[in-house]
DNA sequence: TGTACATCAGTGAACGCGCGTTCACTGATGTAC
DNA sequence: TGTACATCAGTGAACGCGCGTTCACTGATGTAC
């Protein structure tokens, strides 16, 4: 029970990396399990060998790549002086860069609008994940910012989900820029 | 060629409005052609004497929403005080009640996620909409706020989205209070 | 160590259901004379 | 005005396809003795 054990768990991260990614770049409903399959280079029929359903599959995605958000975005974010912490956070976000890399980054924009008719423990598991990132964000910013933290992930999801929507048009970038400029903004006056 | 023609008018209209209410509860997927029929009391039969589309009911719809929309957040905007407009015309947006009008107010919470993967003529229209709507917002805003319009706009819909994500949970509350309080401060700085 | 049997991840096809679209038909409204 | 015919919005069933899930089967890995 050694190699063939290694062998499904290495199965098992396959089709979790493939159904991220198809989740970020097309939503639940657009992520199909023979397509998630496919991406981890194995037949639709091997998929209940690991998962007892699609849902249990979204659930993990979508901690998997809440995840892969936070890691990307507070990545070496010491290194920067206290002061410019949550500004680079927000400008990382709100990058074009961040816009065009579909199936990387946050998942937030092809997941939200399906959620209130999905799976209810969808919705569960989405609310930690934004939780999680308002605290993150909050940590750099002054104490007592909670709700700031939260207005800020709004204004984040709601320009990257715009102009991911807009992509290809001159008002995707100006999405972007507005609000980059608003986030900003907000920032520095909180900062006093 | 009058009862005839009037009556297939109201079924035209029927049909139109029921397709408004289910894209904006359910998104454009969601939206399935025998529920919208039915919506209107007709059956699936007939709806391709109306539209040679589904597509092309979802374009009619989305026009149709964006300009309700329109007409409910300018409602009677010129009886506030004009430094107070713009603050209103966010508070209506990020209101709870909104929120839980499903079946009225703004379609973008249900629709952004889908249009990148739906007909391109959708992104269009959508991109059409939004912006009518930040220039509606620009006018009640200091001159050369365009920017600021679209950040607001994308703001809002990124309250509202969440929120909408999120109902029924406390988070839910929060994030419209935290896009309210971001979004005033956001116009009273701009009006200096 | 070798041999017979057990396990089980993965395959490929099938099943059932939902959805957009098509189509033969109906019956009320309208037109021709 | 009345009568015979034409039109066409709407019906209800069927078609085709996509998708989640199931299932009999395979073959490599592991276990018992």
């Amino acid at each position: 029970m050694n190699a063939k054990a290694e062998r499904k768990e290495r199965s098992h991260q396959s089709i979790l990396e493939s159904a991220a990614r198809l989740v970020r770049e097309k939503g639940i409903s657009g992520a199909r399990v023979a397509d998630v399959m496919q991406g981890a280079d194995l037949t639709v029929g091997g998929f209940y060998a690991h998962f007892s359903s699609k849902d249990e599959l979204v659930d993990e995605a979508l901690r998997r790549t809440g995840a892969a958000l936070r890691d990307g975005l507070f990545a070496r974010i010491e290194e920067k002086p206290e002061s410019a912490r949550a500004e680079v956070i927000l400008k990382r976000y709100l990058s074009a860069a961040h816009r065009d890399a579909l199936t990387l980054g946050c998942p937030l924009p092809a997941v939200v609008g399906e959620i209130s008719t999905s799976a209810p423990q969808h919705g569960k598991v989405l609310g930690a994940q934004i939780q999680t990132l308002a605290s993150g964000l909050a940590k750099h910013l002054p104490p007592g910012s909670r709700l700031m933290a939260i207005g800020l992930v709004s204004l984040m999801y709601g320009g990257l989900s715009l102009a991911r929507a807009l992509k290809g048009s001159d008002l995707s970038d100006e999405v972007l820029r507005a609000c980059r400029a608003l986030g900003v903004a907000a920032i520095r006056s909180a900062q006093g």
